[in-house]
DNA sequence: TAGTGGTCTAGACCACCGT
DNA sequence: CGGTGGTCTAGACCACTAA
């Protein structure tokens, strides 16, 4: 199991030839492959850096600085004294890293505390991709996808209207009965039940005018303005995995986001 | 001018006593320090890590790690082979760090190449401050502030109608004409003229309904949803210095994200 | 008490930059 | 070439956690 680090292995430079990576960047490499292939699932220890540094054939401060930039990435969390962590979309830290509305008064900037949501499935259909999704997902057109609508209810109030695209291949035994039985975050319910573990997303927002079924579902006047949320998320190696658009009601709850 | 660490400096603990904090953080606060006093000034270099090292006592990795937590943050940029420089709002790098209003089309996800915009200025003057500007500046009600209003026009269509409050205090000079007759960023002008650094910022967005007034200046039709971006900016220490609506037309634009 | 991550050091060497 | 940041190491000690 052990693995050897050599000067002349990945990195890739601007032009031509290939550069060598530094070796906590190769051990970077080492470890995302050990966690995309499953070797630590979610939520478990990953080995001691002291350990890691014998498997790598490295000193203990490398190991560390691969790992610091994987926990910057919300890949691994450290915890003092106990060991380092799979991140995990089931935790309560991780909760708020993809929900950006909130309630517009009572949390200052931090993480709000106990908003209460509800979330309502409204449909889970296995469709042909239309053209946009499967450019997105990167599939091919009519390939087949899971179309998940749901219903999300902040402070009884319902808020935020989601339309779920997901590659069929990769969640092959999603269905409706599957989403109505699990209670948590979707991405968690991925994450232990796909092997899909959601890393990082991208996001765009626009101002829209509801239209007349939208409006319906969120209980609001055809017409009104709406934000319009597009996500795409990205498992590893930057792999395209979800769709999402969410249609939200922003007269009492607004998109929250950090410039820094 | 030299410094001396010593175990028992700042920090604060969860309860009652005050902690250690660890040298790293000491010499970043005394790094902080010296930028927020203006020893060195925007685009100018810091001595290099060797000679803070000497000057604050402790080993250079020791300055090392401080300086990448600041550069982390944006406030330094480490130039390899140059040096370690005080980040600035006049660079390009920077420039599109704090505004997330790009065209639909063109660009991935990557920065926007060359995104002609201009910005026209409507208005500033000198007010007193309202009560919810009072409040989010941290300022009296009825204390000086002062108003512009700017039209930014992306891809020759006008897309943004920004109202900006500034604390009047610290903006003293500011005029319609320092401004029309500065072409670059608003936060590069602030940061030259007014040392004032914008640091960080938090941003609220709700989609609207334009109003007469705005959706005159937008040059859409009255009740057009709009994006609205409320910014408040921070300088150092976390002292809020810019609160600034932007109302946006999203039918050619979006705003993007990234959540990581 | 043993094991983990967190801090700190001193020193070596490399990669890059300007002169 | 000299100076800068970037990498890597080995070892010491501290702070926290769990058994």
């Amino acid at each position: 199991m052990n693995e050897i680090l050599k000067s002349g292995a990945g990195g890739a430079s601007g032009r031509g030839g290939p550069t060598f990576a530094p070796l906590y960047r190769q051990t970077q490499a080492l470890l995302l492959r050990s966690l995309q292939q499953g070797e630590w699932k979610p939520g478990e220890a990953i080995p001691s850096e002291t350990e890691l540094a014998a498997r790598f054939g490295v000193s203990q401060g490398t190991v560390r600085k691969a790992i610091d930039e994987l926990a910057a990435g919300n890949l691994l969390v450290r915890r003092q004294g106990r060991g380092t962590f799979v991140a995990s979309h089931q935790e309560v830290r991780t909760q708020f890293r993809f929900l950006r509305i909130r309630p517009d008064e009572p949390a200052g900037d931090g993480a709000p505390t106990a908003m209460p949501t509800t979330s309502r499935f409204l449909d889970c259909r296995r469709l042909r991709a239309p053209v946009e999704v499967a450019r997105q997902l990167q599939l091919r057109t009519a390939e087949p996808v899971v179309q998940i609508r749901r219903l999300l209810e902040v402070d009884a109030r319902p808020t935020v209207l989601d339309e779920i695209w997901l590659p069929g291949a990769r969640f092959r035994g999603l269905s409706a009965e599957r989403l109505s039985s699990y209670s948590g975050p979707l991405y968690g319910l991925f994450e232990a039940e796909f092997g899909t573990r959601m890393i990082r997303a991208t996001e765009r927002l626009k101002a829209i005018a509801a239209d007349a079924a939208v409006a319906h579902e969120l209980d609001v006047a055809e017409g009104s303005p709406l934000l319009l949320v597009e996500r795409l998320t990205y498992t590893y190696e930057d792999v395209p995995v979800e769709l999402r658009r969410g249609y939200s009601v922003t007269t009492h709850h607004h998109y929250f986001n950090e410039l820094i």
